[in-house]
DNA sequence: GCCCTATATCTCAGTGATGAGATTCTTACC
DNA sequence: GGTAAGAATCTCATCACTGAGATATAGGGC
């Protein structure tokens, strides 16, 4: 998803440009951007590992797991932004292609494992370096210095606009 | 959504920070908060819009003709970025609920335009100052004038990220 | 005029999820 | 130690699209 917005006031005559419209208008044009720049890097990333028939979430899962071991499903889960049926989905395809196995956890008996097998690790060591050098390429667009100043702002964007979210439920 | 990216090397003894590496880091790190920003964006404005039954790809066509006037189909389908079918069922869906028709091209007539109806025009003249402000909300962790700076650093980062993508093909 | 390529839209089977509810287990608190 | 509230996962119907191919029309070169 993606969402594209489309705010453009492109009408001949704006009805007056009006005094505290100058914000909405700000956060509009920003929220256009924004969409607009996630979907053509998310576009790359995608075409990338679909070379390996893997989604980007499913990626994102074997990424997790390779850089931090075994994880619980609801840890994933939080991670990857995916519902709890997503999660299991998603592991379920895992398992079925034989990079992941599921794991009993011994202090809870609700929760499961999920573990890299070495067919998973395999993969995941193989594309990882290509994924991130990919990654890299898409945003070359802007300098080095320019990347940190904008993970900055979109940190910050972001923690505000989970806040509201979270106020909402 | 939305392809959540995890990376985040959280090993015990990272294997010696390489030295062309810190580009790498670097791009990962903004890849994550700019999808987790948007991803945060994103379900707010959903929220918001599903209150009327919409989805946001919804909205968005209405905005845009609200905003343009009557559209091609091939026009909206372009700015809102979803597929040839895609365009086909919104639209579809939209003139099952009475706020979109669709009218003969006169000069080509393969193509189609998009009109809003009355009721069509009502609710996003009703909605869309809403919508709006919702925007502005959401995008309110950021001053003005790290807005701007956020759309301009975006706007670069997209383009280029874009312009890759369309090499792809 | 005729052909060939390109473009606009539509059709439809398939996909990658979501989200509500069911199940199983945990943790307080009585 | 029983019980109620909460948490982790799973099930399954449903959804919002995608993408490949079909259909109809356009337009240029000959």
């Amino acid at each position: 998803m993606k969402t594209a917005p489309t705010t453009s006031r492109t009408r001949k005559s704006a009805p007056a440009p009006a005094p505290g419209d100058r914000k909405q208008e700000t956060a509009l044009k920003l929220w256009v951007v924004l969409a607009r720049a996630f979907d053509s890097v998310a576009k790359n990333v995608e075409a990338d590992v679909a070379e390996y028939d893997l989604t980007g979430t499913e990626f994102g899962i074997l990424e997790a797991l390779y850089h931090k071991g075994p994880m619980l499903l609801g840890e994933i889960q939080r991670k990857i932004l995916v519902t709890s049926g997503g999660i299991t989905y998603l592991v379920d395809r895992l398992v079925a292609k034989g990079f992941v196995k599921r794991e009993q956890c011994a202090e809870d008996r609700r929760a499961r494992y999920a573990v890299l097998t070495p067919s998973g690790q395999a993969l995941i060591r193989k594309i990882f370096p290509v994924h991130a050098a990919r990654i890299e390429q898409s945003l070359s667009g802007l300098t080095m210095a320019e990347q940190r100043e904008a993970t900055a702002l979109l940190r910050k964007l972001g923690l505000a606009a989970a806040e509201l979210s979270a106020e909402r439920e």
